[in-house]
RNA sequence: GGGUCGGUGUCCCGAGUGGCAAAGGGGACGGACUGUAAAUCCGUUGGCAGUAGCCUUCACAGGUUCGAGUCCUGUCCGGCCCA
């Protein structure tokens, strides 16, 4: 993505994947952004890009990495781009969950995770080019005239128009007077830092809009413009990524789980992970976008494509190739994998022991059930007796459910 | 602080007359089907046990009962209403 497209292409790569709550707003964003890129152009000075993350989680997700993407772009655009950890806004738990009490952070364990958190991020920003900077660095300065002074530039009315304060207003939930302090902060930083862009999820359209640009414009400058990503769906396509609904492909698993997760989406998720996870430009989505629509072209081959374009960004190609060799021998052939684990019988050979024992289920109950619904292969033949010992005089491959293996030796 | 309703199989939601290992969803897992999936259909979803048996579960601690998730007492936690 060199910087010798021209501007209307570069308006297209960075507004790619975003969504804003009305068309209106987002041409205007659009039109503002397309000005900025022409004036950096002329100037020569490099816009400055910011997103913040919370350091309180440091297992990412692909979910997590929408707006590293487009960090990256704007990088790649030779822009100067922040990563910013808010460890001064981790300092207050966000009451609008409170039945999950966030634990306060002692700031090394802050500092950990901004670490393995900036690692991660790492894999997608150019690590030369991305200055990581820490909130608490102007926040902490601020006395409290000063914060009164940011908030008397809002009205009780603009947050309760909020759609999340106004549904809880009306459910008789409770809102805290700090929670709206989440917008001043976040409107600070962009003060603090004089963003030309700040980049976030579309939850932040208050924030970014609302708040950040005001506080610009009172401190007099240019206010910001704000790119908002959309929401990435999880494994299971339709609902948003996240780990606790347990639909997540964390950055840190093997290629080989990376890629058979993808292969797992339902096709209709294909194109929006084309568009907001990997390195496409417009015109190679518009190609993905064609061959989806092609009736001739079979979308598993597509899906391959997109795996391998995954596992590459996390790992890197030759990762990604083994991963796909992994999986068509796997999956498509139902070969038995190469490197499966080996477990020495030592004690009973009965088959639900050896199952239990070699952690291939979790209880003999279970072992017993898979077996009974016709989970359990010994090389190749389904075994039908949960009572059958193993004859293991030569080796054996034993298979539980669909991706269980262990090569089972006598001990 | 007062009133009131609730906390159920440790993934979630959620029925539950004193006999319950406890209905039903969702999810997850397994099977069939497929293009890897998705959709659909079937099955499983506390542990141990050669299945007839035993043990551990319904916020926590006691109590009443032959027997309690189900009744009583107290404690903790949450919602709503009043102050």
């Amino acid at each position: 993505m060199p910087s010798h497209m021209t501007l209307d292409e570069q308006v297209a790569l960075l507004m790619q994947g975003t969504e804003y709550g009305d068309a209106p707003t987002a041409a205007a964003m659009t039109r503002e952004l397309r000005a900025r890129l022409e004036e950096s152009q002329k100037t020569g000075r490099p816009l400055k890009i910011y997103c913040g993350y919370d350091p309180r989680t440091s297992d990412l997700h692909l979910g997590h990495t929408l707006t590293m993407r487009k960090l990256r772009q704007f990088q790649e655009l030779g822009h100067e781009v922040t990563f910013l950890i808010g460890n001064y806004t981790s300092l207050l738990g966000d009451p609008s969950d409170k039945d999950k009490l966030r634990p306060q952070l002692t700031s090394e364990e802050v500092a950990h995770n901004a670490r393995t958190y900036s690692e991660q991020a790492f894999k997608i920003l150019d690590r030369e080019r991305t200055r990581v900077r820490f909130n608490a660095e102007w926040l902490s300065e601020l006395s409290f005239i000063d914060v009164i002074r940011l908030a008397q530039n809002f009205t009780v009315q603009q947050f309760l128009g909020r759609e999340n304060f106004a549904q809880r207003l009306q459910k008789g939930d409770p809102i805290y007077l700090h929670e709206t302090f989440y917008a001043l902060m976040q409107g600070y930083d962009a003060v603090a830092q004089e963003t030309d862009v700040q980049v976030g999820g579309t939850d932040q359209l208050f924030n970014i809009l609302t708040a950040g640009r005001k506080l610009q414009d009172a401190a007099g400058q240019k206010p910001q413009i704000g790119i908002f990503v959309k929401i990435l769906p999880g494994t299971d396509g339709i609902v948003k990524m996240s780990k606790s609904l347990g639909n997540h492909i964390p950055i840190l698993s093997t290629p080989e789980d990376m890629y058979g997760k993808v292969m797992s989406l339902p096709d209709s998720a294909m194109l929006i992970f084309f568009e907001l996870v990997t390195r496409y430009t417009p015109p190679m989505l518009a190609d993905i976008r064609e061959r989806i629509a092609n009736p001739s072209i079979n979308p598993r081959d597509i899906k391959m494509e997109l795996a391998r374009e995954i596992v590459a960004i996390f790992h890197d190609a030759d990762a990604a190739a083994r991963a796909e060799h992994d999986f068509v021998s796997r999956f498509r052939d139902k070969d038995v994998p190469d490197d499966i684990p080996v477990f020495a019988v030592t004690g009973s050979a009965n088959i639900v022991d050896v199952i239990a024992d070699a952690k291939l289920a979790k209880s003999k109950g279970e072992a017993r059930r898979l077996i009974e619904g016709g989970g359990v292969t010994v090389d190749g033949r389904k075994v039908a007796d949960w009572k059958e010992t193993l004859d293991l005089k030569a080796p054996v491959v034993l298979k539980v459910g669909k991706r269980h293996y262990a090569r089972v030796t006598q001990g």
